[in-house]
DNA sequence: GCTTTATGCAATATATATTTGTCATAAAGT
DNA sequence: ACTTTATGACAAATATATATTGCATAAAGC
């Protein structure tokens, strides 16, 4: 499923997806698949996400 | 690098890590890996193991 | 001593995450 | 109107997670 909290903390931070994705190290593509939640992404790579975004892997990836 | 709070929140679960991967849908090995911190683990199969464990993406996979 | 049980290691095979490139579209700026 | 910028969609190629099998070892039970 979408991926909405990830979203919203990306624009919080001001960074398009290609910014962030540089930011991360992978490509453009893959940021939009994971908000999109068509995607199954590396522990490494959600981590990356959530220090980049000033998040906890609780705080984006984390359902109930 | 290893991955201690995870082997002792199974360990405090009195599971095996064949017993943990059964749970979880995959093979020892896979488990063993990610134990030893030479494995970097899809999301899905994280919070399964999460679930499983009790524990939550923090406890088991985040650190600092 | 022998047999389980639990774990680590290694090699090959398969599934899938990720890249790369390209196109389409809508919104915003000039 | 034109040009950027941001995003979604698609297909093919590559990298890597995961499965499978088999072997080695140490600890525990009998």
């Amino acid at each position: 499923m979408k991926n909405i909290r990830m979203k919203v903390a990306r624009t919080e931070m001001d960074l398009s997806q290609e910014e962030l994705a540089k930011q991360v190290g992978v490509s453009r593509q893959t940021i939009g698949l994971i908000e999109l939640g068509k995607y199954n992404p590396s522990l490494n790579l959600c981590i990356a996400i959530c220090k980049t975004l000033s998040k906890t892997l609780d705080d984006l990836f984390w359902e109930d």
